[in-house]
Parts: C-alpha cells; sequence; structure tokens
DNA sequence: TTAATTTTGTTGTATTTGCAACAAAAAACA
DNA sequence: TGTTTTTTGTTGCAAATACAACAAAATTAA
C-alpha cells in the first residue's frame, strides 16, 4: 500500500507550521491565514462556506473568523435579503496584507516542487484535485455523523 | 501559481478529521494515531524521533506520547549506555489496536485513490515524495529560528 | 398554510497545540 | 582536560480546535 497521505500529511503540517511562524509578523496567529485568504478571494462569502473550502470544523472557524474580526482584519455584514446569513469582507488592513500572505505561500510552493518539471507540475496538480475531490466527499459525509464502513 | 499547498493542506485536513473520528472508538484521542503507528513501526525510536518524522512541534509530541503511555498502549524504557533519552515500544494493547489503525488509513488511502490509474498513483507518490523532501528541509531550518528569505 | 428539516451561527467545555524557558546529559571543540 | 554547543526531555502558559448543545432563520415537505 502506497502511503499517500502520511506524505500528505507530513507536507502539510510542515508547510502550515512554517506559514504560522512567518505570519506572526503580521499579527496572524495560528491558521488565521487560510481563513483571510479565502475571504479576499471571495468577499462576501459565509463562514459556514469557508469551513467547508478549508475543511475545518464550523465551530472552528467561527471563532477564527470572529478574531479576524475583532482584530480588524474582516468585517461581518447582514444580507439584505437572508437575516440569518453574515457575509465576509475584508477591511483595508485585512487587503493591505493580502500580498504579502500570497507572496509567502508562492514562495513555499516554488520550494515545495523544486526539482520538478513544468510536466510533472501540471500532473501533481491534475492528480492532488482528483484526489481532493475524492477526499472532501467521504469527508463530508463522516463530519455529518455517517459511518464508512470498511 | 499553481496552488500545491492549498490542495495538500485540504486534502490533509479532512483525512485527519476523518481519522480522528473514527478512531475515537478505540479511545485514541486527536493526532494520537500518528505517534502509535510510528512507534509500532520503529520499536526503540526516541520521541524527538518521532516529532521530526511528523513535522510536529517536540512539545506536542512529549504529550501527546505521554498521554499514550499513561492510557497504556506504548511504554518508555531507558536506554543502557545513554541516560538522556526514552526509548519508545508498543505493549500489548498498543500493538493490538495497530492493525485497526492500519485498515482505516489503507481504507482512506484506497478512497483517496479513487479513479486513478496504477501509473498514475505509482508516480502521485514519486512526486509527493519529493516534495516531502524539499519541504522538510525548510520546516527544520525555520523550526530552528532560522528566517526564509524570498 | 403549517409542520418538519436543513442551514447558519453561537457558546460551554475539554483537549490539543506550540512557544518560551528551563534542565541535564551527550557530543563537539579547543 | 575543561569548556561550549547540541540534543533530548520537561513544564507553564496562552491560544486553537472540535464536539455537544442550543437558537433562529430559511427551506422543503405534507
Amino acid at each position: 500500500m502506497k502511503e499517500i497521505l502520511r506524505e500528505i500529511g507530513m507536507i502539510a503540517r510542515a508547510l502550515d507550521s512554517i506559514s504560522n511562524i512567518e505570519f506572526k509578523e503580521y499579527d496572524l496567529t495560528r491558521g488565521q491565514y487560510l481563513y483571510l485568504v479565502r475571504i479576499c478571494e471571495s468577499p462576501g462569502i459565509i463562514q459556514e462556506k469557508v469551513a467547508e473550502l478549508i475543511k475545518v470544523d464550523r465551530t472552528t472557524a467561527a471563532r477564527s473568523i470572529k478574531k479576524l474580526e475583532m482584530n480588524g482584519f474582516i468585517v461581518k455584514k447582514e444580507d439584505e435579503h437572508n437575516k440569518k446569513i453574515k457575509k465576509l469582507y475584508p477591511t483595508a488592513k485585512g487587503k493591505n496584507i493580502f500580498p504579502f500572505i500570497k507572496r509567502e505561500n508562492d514562495h513555499s510552493n516554488t520550494v515545495a516542487l523544486e526539482g520538478l518539471s513544468e510536466e510533472e507540475i501540471e500532473n501533481l496538480i491534475d492528480l492532488l484535485k482528483r484526489v481532493r475531490g475524492n477526499v472532501e466527499k467521504n469527508w463530508e459525509f463522516v463530519k455529518k455523523g455517517n459511518k464508512r464502513s470498511y
């Protein structure tokens, strides 16, 4: 059995750890960059959706986003037609650090892909997207309380 | 810029989340399966090494492993020639659940790789190993307090 | 339309995580 | 040899994470 998930876990933890250390400089605490990036990319998104994208528990996302708001990186806005949801938008402060986050992420990407040809990179991203598609279905299934049988 | 690390982060969090939910059945709390697997695979390994393999903070590993010990999954043994290190070994209880962890991980692997050909799987694991090699150098560098320049 | 279900958001609580700081043994150095 | 540096392990503390449980709005079903 090829240990795909082990490799992926190692890579993910290492990169996340590096990012968290590097973003302290911008007063972003652990994990916050993930949320801010998504909100900058999709202004008006709601937190439930952010949690789904990142694959993190709803309540974790709620608290991280609350903190981003308290620290002035984003704002929550009521919706005209839907009293339940709160749309999320980056503030000027949030928008300002977005490029720094991108730059860091791009650097990590570049380092990670060192020694791979263009073709191999294309290939890798394609394979990973397919794997992610497979995995996210299972995640939603299990998160909703269903039991996988195997 | 191809967002490799984003895909990897999503996959890793989703799979880890699934595993944590599924292993509660065996009285393993969050993250513990990672450590137990490594100790079962390399009896006599020290916790510093385990942290390095998993790519997790030393102190986090220390506490997870302490808990594994308290709950009777592993034991720490003194070394003959080196008073500083403590070698880690699975107990009978630890060895007993190891196959269940393997089975779950194998299932997640299988699900993750659904729709990929044998060749694509070979290719993916090869690419991931190279990426992991790149990333782990950076991780150790940053973890030691060094600053990446970019 | 009313009733049942799903979606979205929140808070209480327990646990995990990781940084900082410390200590002691071992290894490297001079 | 003695001194410095590295390795390994620990604890205090602050923060993140996630499960459970709840509430209210929106959607679906009857």
